[in-house]
DNA sequence: CTGATACTTAACCATGTGGTTTAGTATAGA
DNA sequence: TCTATACTAAACCACATGGTTAAGTATCAG
Protein backbone atom coordinates (compact mmCIF):
# COMPACT_ATOMS: atom_id res chain seq x y z
CA UNK A 1 0.00 0.00 0.00
CA UNK A 2 3.02 2.49 1.12
CA UNK A 3 4.70 0.87 -1.72
CA UNK A 4 4.33 3.40 -4.44
CA UNK A 5 5.64 6.10 -1.57
CA UNK A 6 8.20 3.55 -0.69
CA UNK A 7 9.53 3.60 -4.34
CA UNK A 8 9.07 7.15 -4.67
CA UNK A 9 11.36 7.45 -1.42
CA UNK A 10 13.80 5.74 -2.83
CA UNK A 11 14.48 7.60 -6.07
CA UNK A 12 14.54 11.07 -4.12
CA UNK A 13 17.23 10.10 -1.58
CA UNK A 14 19.20 7.99 -4.38
CA UNK A 15 18.72 11.09 -6.30
CA UNK A 16 19.72 13.55 -3.36
CA UNK A 17 22.81 11.30 -2.46
CA UNK A 18 25.32 12.17 -5.12
CA UNK A 19 26.61 15.96 -4.75
CA UNK A 20 26.23 17.28 -8.42
CA UNK A 21 22.47 16.92 -8.40
CA UNK A 22 22.24 18.83 -4.86
CA UNK A 23 24.54 21.55 -6.77
CA UNK A 24 21.75 21.54 -9.54
CA UNK A 25 18.79 21.87 -7.49
CA UNK A 26 20.31 24.19 -5.46
CA UNK A 27 21.27 26.52 -8.69
CA UNK A 28 17.36 25.91 -9.45
CA UNK A 29 16.64 26.87 -6.35
CA UNK A 30 18.43 30.36 -6.90
CA UNK A 31 17.33 31.03 -10.79
CA UNK A 32 14.22 29.06 -10.79
CA UNK A 33 15.00 27.82 -14.63
CA UNK A 34 17.62 27.36 -16.38
CA UNK A 35 18.19 25.81 -19.33
CA UNK A 36 20.25 22.29 -19.60
CA UNK A 37 23.78 23.73 -21.08
CA UNK A 38 23.26 27.00 -18.27
CA UNK A 39 22.91 23.97 -15.70
CA UNK A 40 26.08 21.97 -16.79
CA UNK A 41 28.39 25.21 -17.15
CA UNK A 42 30.08 25.35 -14.03
CA UNK A 43 30.36 21.74 -13.63
CA UNK A 44 33.47 20.12 -14.87
CA UNK A 45 32.27 17.49 -16.11
CA UNK A 46 31.04 16.37 -19.70
CA UNK A 47 27.12 17.32 -20.32
CA UNK A 48 26.30 14.15 -21.06
CA UNK A 49 26.83 13.21 -17.72
CA UNK A 50 24.63 16.49 -16.66
CA UNK A 51 21.95 14.74 -18.82
CA UNK A 52 22.51 11.50 -16.96
CA UNK A 53 22.21 13.42 -13.72
CA UNK A 54 19.36 15.40 -15.08
CA UNK A 55 17.44 12.22 -15.94
CA UNK A 56 17.64 10.54 -12.53
CA UNK A 57 16.49 14.37 -10.97
CA UNK A 58 13.32 14.00 -13.73
CA UNK A 59 12.66 10.16 -12.50
CA UNK A 60 12.56 10.95 -9.25
CA UNK A 61 10.17 13.84 -9.70
CA UNK A 62 12.14 16.73 -8.68
CA UNK A 63 12.30 18.60 -11.51
CA UNK A 64 10.58 18.95 -14.78
CA UNK A 65 12.16 19.62 -18.23
CA UNK A 66 10.37 21.30 -20.92
CA UNK A 67 11.63 22.24 -24.42
CA UNK A 68 11.36 25.82 -26.22
CA UNK A 69 12.75 25.28 -29.98
CA UNK A 70 15.80 23.88 -29.41
CA UNK A 71 16.34 24.94 -25.88
CA UNK A 72 15.59 22.67 -22.61
CA UNK A 73 14.52 24.45 -19.17
CA UNK A 74 14.28 22.57 -16.14
CA UNK A 75 12.46 23.38 -12.99
CA UNK A 76 12.50 22.05 -9.57
CA UNK A 77 9.13 20.06 -8.25
CA UNK A 78 8.79 20.12 -4.98
CA UNK A 79 6.49 17.04 -3.73
CA UNK A 80 9.40 14.32 -3.23
CA UNK A 81 11.32 16.89 -1.27
CA UNK A 82 8.61 16.95 1.08
CA UNK A 83 7.83 13.63 1.39
CA UNK A 84 11.28 12.83 2.11
CA UNK A 85 11.00 16.05 5.19
CA UNK A 86 8.17 13.81 6.23
CA UNK A 87 10.14 11.04 6.59
CA UNK A 88 12.71 12.37 8.21
CA UNK A 89 10.26 13.85 10.47
CA UNK A 90 8.54 11.34 11.06
CA UNK A 91 11.57 9.55 12.84
CA UNK A 92 13.26 13.07 14.07
CA UNK A 93 12.10 12.67 17.42
CA UNK A 94 13.01 8.51 17.52
CA UNK A 95 16.17 9.64 16.67
CA UNK A 96 17.18 12.78 19.22
CA UNK A 97 16.26 10.70 22.12
CA UNK A 98 18.70 8.40 21.15
CA UNK A 99 20.98 11.00 20.37
CA UNK A 100 21.12 11.77 23.77
CA UNK A 101 21.94 8.88 25.23
CA UNK A 102 24.76 8.29 22.94
CA UNK A 103 25.72 12.06 23.38
CA UNK A 104 28.05 11.26 25.16
CA UNK A 105 30.88 9.41 23.29
CA UNK A 106 29.68 10.56 19.64
CA UNK A 107 30.05 14.37 21.07
CA UNK A 108 33.71 14.69 19.16
CA UNK A 109 33.86 14.44 15.63
CA UNK A 110 35.56 17.51 12.99
CA UNK A 111 31.79 19.68 12.62
CA UNK A 112 33.02 22.84 10.29
CA UNK A 113 31.19 26.01 12.40
CA UNK A 114 27.19 26.32 12.37
CA UNK A 115 27.02 26.94 8.33
CA UNK A 116 25.05 29.89 7.60
CA UNK A 117 21.54 28.23 8.28
CA UNK A 118 20.13 30.13 5.49
CA UNK A 119 16.99 30.89 5.57
CA UNK A 120 13.45 31.37 7.20
CA UNK A 121 12.34 28.50 6.46
CA UNK A 122 13.83 27.19 9.31
CA UNK A 123 11.59 28.53 11.33
CA UNK A 124 8.51 26.73 10.20
CA UNK A 125 10.49 23.61 10.29
CA UNK A 126 12.60 24.63 13.60
CA UNK A 127 9.13 24.03 15.59
CA UNK A 128 9.55 20.33 14.80
CA UNK A 129 13.28 20.24 14.77
CA UNK A 130 14.09 22.05 17.85
CA UNK A 131 13.75 19.82 20.19
CA UNK A 132 17.24 17.61 18.58
CA UNK A 133 18.19 20.73 17.04
CA UNK A 134 19.02 21.92 20.30
CA UNK A 135 20.80 18.62 21.99
CA UNK A 136 22.53 17.31 18.87
CA UNK A 137 24.67 20.54 18.21
CA UNK A 138 25.14 21.79 22.10
CA UNK A 139 24.84 18.34 23.04
CA UNK A 140 24.84 18.32 27.32
CA UNK A 141 21.63 20.31 26.87
CA UNK A 142 19.18 18.17 29.49
CA UNK A 143 16.16 16.08 28.05
CA UNK A 144 14.74 17.61 25.20
CA UNK A 145 10.98 18.66 25.58
CA UNK A 146 10.50 15.90 22.89
CA UNK A 147 7.98 13.05 24.22
CA UNK A 148 9.36 9.60 25.17
CA UNK A 149 7.60 7.52 22.26
CA UNK A 150 8.38 3.83 23.19
CA UNK A 151 8.56 1.59 26.22
CA UNK B 1 35.11 23.56 3.29
CA UNK B 2 32.04 22.29 3.31
CA UNK B 3 33.23 19.26 1.92
CA UNK B 4 32.79 17.08 4.52
CA UNK B 5 29.78 18.00 5.50
CA UNK B 6 29.20 16.83 1.69
CA UNK B 7 30.62 13.74 2.04
CA UNK B 8 28.36 12.93 5.02
CA UNK B 9 24.96 14.03 3.42
CA UNK B 10 26.17 11.74 0.45
CA UNK B 11 26.11 8.56 2.11
CA UNK B 12 23.32 9.63 4.31
CA UNK B 13 21.20 10.25 1.97
CA UNK B 14 22.34 7.10 -0.18
CA UNK B 15 22.56 5.09 2.88
CA UNK B 16 18.80 6.28 3.12
CA UNK B 17 17.82 5.50 -0.28
CA UNK B 18 16.97 1.91 0.48
CA UNK B 19 14.05 0.40 1.58
CA UNK B 20 15.52 -2.90 3.45
CA UNK B 21 17.70 0.09 5.10
CA UNK B 22 15.17 2.27 6.31
CA UNK B 23 12.99 -0.16 7.54
CA UNK B 24 15.71 -0.97 9.63
CA UNK B 25 16.43 2.41 11.10
CA UNK B 26 12.69 2.39 11.36
CA UNK B 27 12.60 -0.92 13.67
CA UNK B 28 16.17 0.65 15.66
CA UNK B 29 13.27 3.57 16.23
CA UNK B 30 11.03 1.39 17.86
CA UNK B 31 13.74 -0.90 19.77
CA UNK B 32 16.14 1.40 20.45
CA UNK B 33 18.89 -1.18 20.56
CA UNK B 34 18.49 -4.93 18.85
CA UNK B 35 20.95 -7.08 17.91
CA UNK B 36 22.05 -8.06 14.90
CA UNK B 37 20.01 -11.57 14.44
CA UNK B 38 17.16 -10.02 15.72
CA UNK B 39 17.42 -6.47 13.53
CA UNK B 40 17.54 -9.03 10.36
CA UNK B 41 14.70 -11.81 11.62
CA UNK B 42 12.08 -10.18 9.73
CA UNK B 43 13.33 -9.32 6.18
CA UNK B 44 13.76 -12.02 3.71
CA UNK B 45 17.03 -11.66 2.84
CA UNK B 46 20.03 -13.79 4.24
CA UNK B 47 22.34 -12.39 7.77
CA UNK B 48 25.01 -11.35 5.11
CA UNK B 49 23.02 -9.19 2.78
CA UNK B 50 21.49 -7.70 6.14
CA UNK B 51 25.21 -7.21 7.34
CA UNK B 52 25.92 -5.09 4.49
CA UNK B 53 22.98 -2.70 4.66
CA UNK B 54 24.47 -2.49 8.36
CA UNK B 55 27.72 -1.86 7.12
CA UNK B 56 26.68 0.91 5.20
CA UNK B 57 24.35 2.82 7.91
CA UNK B 58 27.58 2.41 10.01
CA UNK B 59 29.48 4.27 7.45
CA UNK B 60 27.21 7.15 7.36
CA UNK B 61 27.40 7.07 10.95
CA UNK B 62 23.50 6.60 11.29
CA UNK B 63 23.91 3.57 13.53
CA UNK B 64 26.29 2.09 16.49
CA UNK B 65 27.59 -1.38 16.79
CA UNK B 66 28.78 -2.70 19.59
CA UNK B 67 29.54 -6.07 21.07
CA UNK B 68 29.18 -7.91 23.94
CA UNK B 69 30.13 -11.69 24.16
CA UNK B 70 29.22 -13.06 20.81
CA UNK B 71 26.10 -10.63 19.96
CA UNK B 72 26.44 -7.51 18.35
CA UNK B 73 23.48 -4.91 19.36
CA UNK B 74 22.94 -1.38 16.97
CA UNK B 75 21.65 1.67 17.96
CA UNK B 76 20.78 4.46 16.40
CA UNK B 77 23.16 7.87 16.25
CA UNK B 78 21.22 11.03 14.95
CA UNK B 79 23.47 13.78 13.71
CA UNK B 80 23.71 12.46 10.07
CA UNK B 81 20.05 12.25 10.16
CA UNK B 82 19.79 16.05 11.45
CA UNK B 83 22.37 17.56 8.29
CA UNK B 84 19.95 15.18 5.88
CA UNK B 85 16.67 17.62 7.52
CA UNK B 86 18.71 20.66 7.39
CA UNK B 87 19.42 19.93 3.78
CA UNK B 88 16.02 19.69 2.99
CA UNK B 89 14.73 22.38 5.78
CA UNK B 90 17.28 25.15 3.80
CA UNK B 91 15.74 24.40 0.49
CA UNK B 92 12.44 23.87 1.15
CA UNK B 93 10.31 27.38 0.43
CA UNK B 94 12.51 27.61 -2.48
CA UNK B 95 11.10 24.39 -3.35
CA UNK B 96 7.73 25.32 -2.52
CA UNK B 97 7.99 28.58 -4.89
CA UNK B 98 8.65 27.09 -7.39
CA UNK B 99 6.33 24.67 -6.86
CA UNK B 100 3.03 27.21 -6.76
CA UNK B 101 4.44 28.32 -10.61
CA UNK B 102 4.67 24.86 -11.68
CA UNK B 103 1.34 23.81 -10.26
CA UNK B 104 -0.38 24.26 -13.48
CA UNK B 105 1.08 21.96 -15.27
CA UNK B 106 2.35 19.59 -13.01
CA UNK B 107 -0.88 18.46 -11.33
CA UNK B 108 -1.22 15.23 -13.56
CA UNK B 109 1.54 12.53 -12.14
CA UNK B 110 0.59 9.40 -10.84
CA UNK B 111 0.21 9.86 -7.03
CA UNK B 112 -0.76 7.68 -4.50
CA UNK B 113 -3.79 8.82 -2.46
CA UNK B 114 -3.35 11.06 0.64
CA UNK B 115 -1.28 8.24 2.44
CA UNK B 116 -2.84 8.47 6.07
CA UNK B 117 -0.53 11.61 6.48
CA UNK B 118 0.75 9.84 9.46
CA UNK B 119 1.92 12.30 11.73
CA UNK B 120 1.76 15.88 13.09
CA UNK B 121 5.06 16.85 11.73
CA UNK B 122 3.41 17.69 8.73
CA UNK B 123 0.82 20.52 10.17
CA UNK B 124 4.49 22.53 10.65
CA UNK B 125 5.50 21.69 6.82
CA UNK B 126 2.61 22.19 5.48
CA UNK B 127 2.97 25.78 6.16
CA UNK B 128 5.73 26.09 3.96
CA UNK B 129 3.65 23.58 1.57
CA UNK B 130 0.01 24.45 1.89
CA UNK B 131 0.09 26.57 -1.13
CA UNK B 132 0.84 23.85 -3.44
CA UNK B 133 -0.34 20.92 -1.32
CA UNK B 134 -3.89 21.20 -2.67
CA UNK B 135 -3.29 22.21 -6.50
CA UNK B 136 -0.93 19.16 -6.94
CA UNK B 137 -2.53 16.36 -6.49
CA UNK B 138 -5.70 17.60 -8.50
CA UNK B 139 -4.63 14.97 -11.10
CA UNK B 140 -5.99 16.15 -14.48
CA UNK B 141 -4.27 14.84 -16.96
CA UNK B 142 -3.05 16.73 -19.18
CA UNK B 143 0.13 16.75 -21.41
CA UNK B 144 2.23 14.55 -19.77
CA UNK B 145 5.71 16.32 -19.52
CA UNK B 146 7.36 13.17 -18.75
CA UNK B 147 9.90 12.86 -21.85
CA UNK B 148 9.27 11.99 -24.91
CA UNK B 149 12.93 10.95 -25.90
CA UNK B 150 12.57 9.76 -29.23
CA UNK B 151 11.73 11.08 -32.28
C1' DC C 1 21.36 25.52 -48.07
C1' DT C 2 25.04 25.83 -44.56
C1' DG C 3 26.70 25.87 -40.36
C1' DA C 4 26.67 26.63 -35.59
C1' DT C 5 24.11 25.74 -31.28
C1' DA C 6 21.56 22.85 -28.00
C1' DC C 7 20.52 18.83 -26.70
C1' DT C 8 20.19 13.52 -27.13
C1' DT C 9 21.73 8.74 -27.97
C1' DA C 10 24.90 5.11 -28.10
C1' DA C 11 28.69 2.46 -26.79
C1' DC C 12 31.84 1.68 -23.60
C1' DC C 13 34.34 1.48 -19.01
C1' DA C 14 35.30 1.30 -13.96
C1' DT C 15 33.27 1.06 -9.76
C1' DG C 16 29.58 0.40 -6.45
C1' DT C 17 25.41 -2.03 -4.75
C1' DG C 18 22.55 -5.71 -3.28
C1' DG C 19 22.23 -10.11 -3.31
C1' DT C 20 23.88 -15.00 -3.08
C1' DT C 21 26.55 -19.25 -1.09
C1' DT C 22 30.16 -21.12 1.40
C1' DA C 23 33.35 -21.02 4.82
C1' DG C 24 35.31 -19.08 8.87
C1' DT C 25 35.92 -17.26 13.91
C1' DA C 26 34.43 -16.62 18.54
C1' DT C 27 31.65 -17.30 22.45
C1' DA C 28 27.95 -19.75 25.33
C1' DG C 29 26.37 -23.84 27.09
C1' DA C 30 26.00 -28.98 27.85
C1' DT D 1 35.79 -30.69 25.08
C1' DC D 2 32.19 -30.57 21.82
C1' DT D 3 28.52 -28.30 19.65
C1' DA D 4 25.32 -24.92 18.67
C1' DT D 5 24.84 -19.94 18.20
C1' DA D 6 26.06 -15.30 16.52
C1' DC D 7 28.37 -12.93 13.68
C1' DT D 8 32.10 -12.06 9.91
C1' DA D 9 34.69 -12.76 5.66
C1' DA D 10 35.36 -14.22 0.94
C1' DA D 11 34.20 -15.08 -3.63
C1' DC D 12 31.10 -14.44 -6.90
C1' DC D 13 27.16 -12.46 -9.80
C1' DA D 14 23.84 -9.17 -12.10
C1' DC D 15 22.91 -4.76 -12.60
C1' DA D 16 22.96 0.25 -11.59
C1' DT D 17 25.80 4.58 -11.52
C1' DG D 18 28.80 8.09 -13.01
C1' DG D 19 31.78 9.06 -16.12
C1' DT D 20 33.81 9.20 -20.87
C1' DT D 21 33.94 9.99 -26.30
C1' DA D 22 31.74 10.05 -30.52
C1' DA D 23 28.01 10.38 -33.32
C1' DG D 24 23.42 11.78 -33.96
C1' DT D 25 19.03 15.12 -34.38
C1' DA D 26 16.70 19.43 -34.30
C1' DT D 27 16.48 24.27 -34.51
C1' DC D 28 18.12 28.98 -35.13
C1' DA D 29 21.01 32.45 -37.82
C1' DG D 30 23.08 33.70 -42.03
Amino acid sequence: MVKYQDEALDRTFAALSDPTRRALLARLGEQRSLSVSELAAPFPVSLPAIMKHLDVLTDAGLIVREKTGRTVVCRLTARPMEQAMNWLNRYAQFWSDNLDRLAAFVEEETWPPPPSTPLNARQQIDQASRSRAGSARGRKKSSPPGRKPSS
